[in-house]
RNA sequence: GGCGAAGUAGCUCAGCUGGUUAGAGCGGUGGAAUCAUAAUCCAUAGGUCGGGGGUUCAAGUCCCUCCUUCGCUACCA
């Protein structure tokens, strides 16, 4: 078996419908996790709904709605977005499942077999119109000295039986495990933050609540239901179908690497992996916040802004792919990227039509017209060729692995681009329309070089856009068995061609997209 | 308030441990080509690298200060 590679999105809380910073954080982890297999890699992919929690219950209720049922409705619109994107999940983990609760209840009890658990009084000034407790400093003083919340809502002093973790027994291992692994978190300035967040002290963390019902009841105390992060956490484990012994878990766990949000660095880069010391489990390798993407006028999407872009129409106006390719060639990973129609529409039109597209077209048409559809022989190459060659091959082989391992993953396609515009300037020094005229052989040549340049990026870029590229190799009669990197850098070529494959009339992979045009009604957000 | 990040060509950004004429893509301009989705290719356009001060033979790259923007500052997820 090939070297495993397990990656997760974060378990999405599906209280709304799914926003365009799902759908980027689905992308991009598809993305990772389609390279890793062109790569030859075994891989799993777990992402899912975190439908437990207060705010869950009280929608549902809102609603009128059962919970579950609730909760089945909106958790099935996270999987539609998974379709309708192309999102290669192995599993889709939802918190409600049955086999979920056993693995929170396995979780918790190893780390109260360690002693890490304990019952006692959370106490602090309380905010019902909030439901969140804060402490003395964030709290301002209203009219008749009343205290008030950040919010500016009351609060009172309240207690409230719950059990701990002993979050301040793992500061100094957290300090380790950041020391010894810097990659631990990700990028680095996430991991700055944790750094200084952990070093300021960590105090023991509630992890019951008494107040409602909706979540995994903590095992041998009734009553209590499990704060919502440490069942969340685990969907990462009951994802592979711990605790059970027989399972993807012994081979996939430690995950590589944990895709989040940068607002919930601190739940994974702190909480989680003290929730695996205590328990006795090994850590993951990385955990990796991604930024936001901004509306055109740089403000982050909410619900309350009225800004929210629904991804699935994104996807229906502009199409999957393009879409995809935008999300991350647009956006540097890490960092906060901002998303607007013509940004869209600009990229997608200048690099997926007009470079990659283009060339595909006019070179696949040439086959098609001037060697009656047959693959041309190679008559010979010449230095051009070769040097064609060496640049798509130390591309696709070197630079975009090497961004793809350091997760730059706008890099990635940056260096796909200069590969295609290697292709382009080739096809037009060689002026293969010319040689027609004067040299068929050479035309036949330079037409094989590119044919073969063209299926070498078309498979390294597959993992951004995965039905195009398929539909170019289809075309291009690639067998599925060279639709990874190894493959596709190996000998195919002639063996496709002495088989009397023949080119269907070419078709263009990326019409050029145009801006809608109620353009205005868009920008009112 | 405390800690931190950032401010580089019209736009989006690269610029590692300081060292020849500060880079890329897009946009703009001028050519070329016509196989192709009017797509492509070539050339080019000068930005006092946020302001000021300092260290150094030498600073976008280090130090100080000021301005601006942003993030984190524990139990809503």
């Amino acid at each position: 078996m090939s070297d495993p590679f397990y990656i997760t999105t974060a378990i999405a809380y599906p209280n709304g419908k799914p926003h365009i910073g799902h759908a980027y954080e689905a992308v991009a982890t598809d993305v990772i996790a389609r390279f890793h297999r062109l790569m030859g890699r075994d891989v799993r992919f777990v992402t899912g709904t975190d439908e437990h929690g207060l705010k869950m219950a009280q929608t549902a209720r809102d609603a009128g709605r059962d919970t579950l049922e609730f909760a089945d409705e909106m958790s099935g619109y996270f999987r539609d977005m998974c379709s309708k994107l192309n999102i290669s999940y192995d599993v889709f983990m939802r918190t409600s499942d049955a086999r979920h609760h056993a693995a929170s209840i396995a979780l918790w009890q190893a780390m109260e077999a360690s002693g890490d658990l304990y019952l006692d009084r959370y106490e602090g000034w309380y905010s019902v119109r909030d439901e969140a407790y804060y402490g003395e400093e964030e709290l301002t003083e209203g009219e008749g000295g009343v205290k008030l919340s950040p919010q500016g809502t009351p609060v009172e002093w309240t207690a409230e039986e719950s059990w701990f973790f002993r979050l301040s027994k793992y500061q100094d291992p957290l300090l380790a495990l950041y020391r010894d692994r810097p990659e631990f978190i990700r990028p680095e300035s996430r991991r700055n933050e944790v750094l200084r967040f952990v070093e300021g002290g960590l105090k023991d963390l509630s992890v019951s609540r008494t107040s409602f019902d909706w979540g995994v009841r903590v095992p041998g105390s009734p009553g209590h239901v499990m704060y919502v992060w440490v069942d969340a956490l685990t969907t990462y484990l009951s994802g592979l179908g711990y605790p059970e012994k027989d399972s993807d878990y012994s081979r996939f766990w430690p995950a590589n690497i944990h895709i989040i949000g940068k607002d919930i660095v601190r739940f994974h880069a702190v909480y989680w992996p003290a929730f695996l010391m205590s328990a006795g489990l090994p850590l993951p390798g990385q955990v990796f916040g991604h930024g936001f993407l901004l509306a055109r006028g740089g403000e982050k999407m909410s619900k309350s802004l009225g800004n929210v872009v629904d991804p699935i129409a994104l996807a229906d106006q502009f199409g999957v792919d393009p879409l995809r390719y935008f999300f991350l060639r647009e956006v540097s990973f890490g960092q906060d990227g901002s998303y607007s129609p013509q940004a869209i529409v600009n990229r997608c039109n200048a690099e997926l039509a007009n470079s990659f597209g283009n060339l595909a077209q006019r070179t696949l048409s040439q086959i098609f017209k001037n060697c009656d559809a047959y693959l041309p022989a190679v008559h010979g190459h010449n230095a051009d060729d070769a040097a064609l060659f060496a640049d798509i091959d130390r591309i696709i082989g070197e630079t975009m692995p090497t961004a793809f391992g350091e997760l730059a993953l706008s890099q990635v396609i940056e260096a796909w681009m200069s590969g295609v515009f290697a292709c382009n300037a080739y096809i037009d020094a060689q002026a293969p329309w010319t040689l027609k005229k004067t040299d068929i052989n050479r035309m036949e040549t330079v037409l094989a070089t590119l044919y073969i340049s063209i299926a070498q990026l078309a498979v390294a870029i597959s993992p951004v856009i995965p039905a195009s590229a398929d539909l170019l190799l289809d075309q291009m009669g690639i067998p599925p068995e060279y639709r990874n990197l190894a493959g596709i850098r190996g000998h195919w070529y002639s063996p496709l061609a002495e088989s009397g494959f023949r080119l269907e009339q070419p078709s263009g992979l990326f019409p050029r997209l145009e801006l809608p045009t109620t353009d205005d009604q868009g920008d009112d957000i």
